[in-house]
DNA sequence: ACCTGAACACCGTTCAAGT
DNA sequence: ACCTGAACACCGTTCAAGT
């Protein structure tokens, strides 16, 4: 259960190298947040302080930064998802990540979207990672089954599919409406939960 | 409950520019079926007969061009639904026809996801044929309540919400996967079902 | 009233030259 | 070993000229 280095291999990198690659990172989260998905990679190079070519040394393509950047930032989630699921103890901890996940997927624009259609499982990197979320996923569903929260025969995949149409609205251009992503939640909620209970 | 007509006003229009926007149409559905939505203009004028300054006079961008033709393929599934609708008598409506729905998707390459995310209800005419398509969906879970189908308090956006989670794994690039995407379906089904039942 | 090919502008990507 | 600014290529968009 261990977490993935950030970059493979960082072998005979020099200093200088290292923090360019973390830098070029930061800038295409900050562009990619202010500009959309749209923002140019001359301005992301910019205020990353190096020129272009440096950014397409570390990445050999915008979309490689994409899905680095992408990884980068499912890897933040999955530790995060990590921490609340050894904390939890005697109450449920899925449904509880699911909207953390949601506040971290308003805050990117909707970057997995975008990103995923394409290239989900094509980058090496990201398919390892989306493996990892897979298995956070399953150890919830397991602890939330023990305490009698979630039904049998519910999959991780199957989660992941829910979530997605919850994440769409809650990520769609116009539609942040915050009551309408809790009413679906609730009913994702009520789709894998073992009572018809209606009140969760 | 009338169909929109196709193209808004077409006033004072000449046959030939009347048969080019026609053929836009169709030519960009082509290009980007084989292509994806990366396909140029320039193959798209080509194809249509048309100089690329044609097409721009008929949709004032790409996007609108996206756009367009979206709502043309979304007013096709929503006739298609009506008839399906009109038909259907002692059975159940809704999910036969999410599994149709679902076809034409994986038949666009994902068309809506991607045009859907930037530009969904900005465009006038996007944002009246998504209100018949919720009408639509209204009339069809009335349908199927009445049957005792589909359980009460299930709205229009909670099965949009829904589909759209399996719309993205029919639609992923690798995934069209049939078992998962029926799997998916079942699963949406039982969260807006009345009873409990496990078999339907 | 509508069409067109050629030109423009922008942006992702590469390259020759620097240290 | 790494960096850079200038050049290249491509594609969406516009324009001057035609019918």
């Amino acid at each position: 259960m261990v977490v993935q280095q950030d970059s493979g291999e960082a072998r005979h990198q020099r200093a200088d190298a290292a923090r360019n690659r973390e830098r070029l990172l930061a800038a295409a989260a900050d562009v990619f947040r202010e500009r959309g998905l749209g923002g140019g990679v001359g301005e992301i190079a910019e205020r990353a302080g190096v020129g272009r070519a440096t950014l397409f040394r570390n990445f050999p393509t915008k979309q490689a930064l994409m899905v680095a950047l992408l990884a980068h930032e499912m890897r933040q989630a999955i530790a995060q998802g990590r921490q609340t699921l050894a904390e939890a103890d005697d109450h449920g901890v899925l449904m509880q990540y699911a909207e953390r996940v949601i506040a971290l997927q308003q805050e990117n624009r909707g970057l997995l979207q975008a990103v995923a259609w394409d290239a989900y499982m094509e980058d090496p990197e990201i398919a390892a990672t989306h493996a990892d979320l897979m298995a956070l996923l399953d150890e919830m569903i397991a602890h939330d089954q023990q305490l009698g929260l979630i039904r049998n025969g519910i999959s991780a995949s199957d989660v992941m599919m829910l979530m997605k149409g919850v994440f769409a609205v809650a990520c769609s251009p116009l539609g942040g409406d915050a009551a309408a992503v809790e009413r679906h939640l609730q009913l994702v909620g009520q789709a894998i939960a073992t009572a018809r209970d209606g009140s969760r």
